[in-house]
DNA sequence: GATTAATCGTTCGGGTACGAACAGTTTTAA
DNA sequence: TTAAAACTGTTCGTACCCGAACGATTAATC
């Protein structure tokens, strides 16, 4: 993950297989430390606030979707958590089985399901989402907290080009 | 992904569960969007350049490093992919039954195992690190030339204090 | 009102992902 | 030198992850 090759010696590398072909490095610096980053604070999340309540990453982003919006439709879900139907189906059939949410037919809409914390989900999130919270100020912490809310705008602006590229 | 809620939204709701605990939202805004932009660029590339040549993203991943860096020990794929060791098995079993890359065993130390790129692989890799590359270049397309630079800082930044707690 | 189209959640198949346990190799210590 | 410790890659079990196909429901079209 470190990556012991430095950028240059990278960059150097690439250009060597690619002869005079063009290549934008900025770009390509920008993506693979995107996915490192990323990566990185996912592992060292995982590894201690989550695993102490033997949660998932995804198993948790579904649990902090409902927790914030519930009632809420398994759609709004995956499309808020950035996964797959397919996969929240299996998440939640683990959830559910562990008594932290429940779901339930829409009557006003019978291809809608709705999904609500149990009383034992929220407990667990009240208890989970400050540990979680400070997990991420850690990662953080080494930045100059004037430089943060750039920061986030730059991600986001991201997310929308990419988002946006998506349906092309 | 796209996320329907505005962010202040989310904070007042998250605010209403919690009560008056403290929360960090500059650092949560950096992390949340942080997933988002790197689960779009990942989503979008696989969707596009890779669907073409039938490749995963990690499958991608290896074949670079690999192409970079041959001979490469599997540990230095594994780490520089910020991936685990088992996964790599799988991946490169599917790559090696592909024929795009070989696995040797080291004879100057038998634990290791050396990886390097059949042709087939380095035609493959000839053609498709420029358009994913080109692909890269759109999702930033959307940014300030001159805040590439920093930006990538600012996520090399959180790599290391991620990783560096991750020991404990 | 009947046919068509769109939407939703599930299931299925195959690949991805990890921690833990393992066997083989090399290094370290005694 | 021999025993212990460290290291590498594989296997195993379990959970995740997605696209595609599917049945059920609702909406749109005529």
């Amino acid at each position: 993950m470190a990556g012991q090759h430095t950028l240059d010696e990278t960059e150097r590398q690439v250009q060597a297989r690619l002869g005079d072909l063009k290549i934008d490095f900025e770009a390509m610096a920008v993506t693979s430390n995107l996915f490192r980053a990323a990566n990185a604070v996912r592992n060292y999340l995982e590894r201690t606030v989550l695993a102490e309540h033997d949660l998932s990453w995804t198993a948790f982003v579904v649990l902090w979707v409902v927790w914030i919006w519930e009632p809420v439709e398994s759609r709004v879900i995956a499309e808020e958590g950035g996964f797959s139907k397919a996969t929240l189906t299996g998440v939640m059939q683990t959830l559910e089985g562990r008594g932290l949410i429940t779901r339930t037919r829409s009557n006003k809409d019978g291809r809608l399901v709705l999904v609500k914390l149990t009383a034992k989900g929220r407990k667990m999130m009240l208890k989970l989402f400050p540990e979680f919270n400070k997990g991420e100020q850690l990662a953080v912490a080494d930045l100059k907290r004037s430089d943060l809310g750039s920061f986030a705008d730059l991600l986001r602006a991201v997310t929308l080009t990419a988002d946006s590229q998506k349906t092309f």
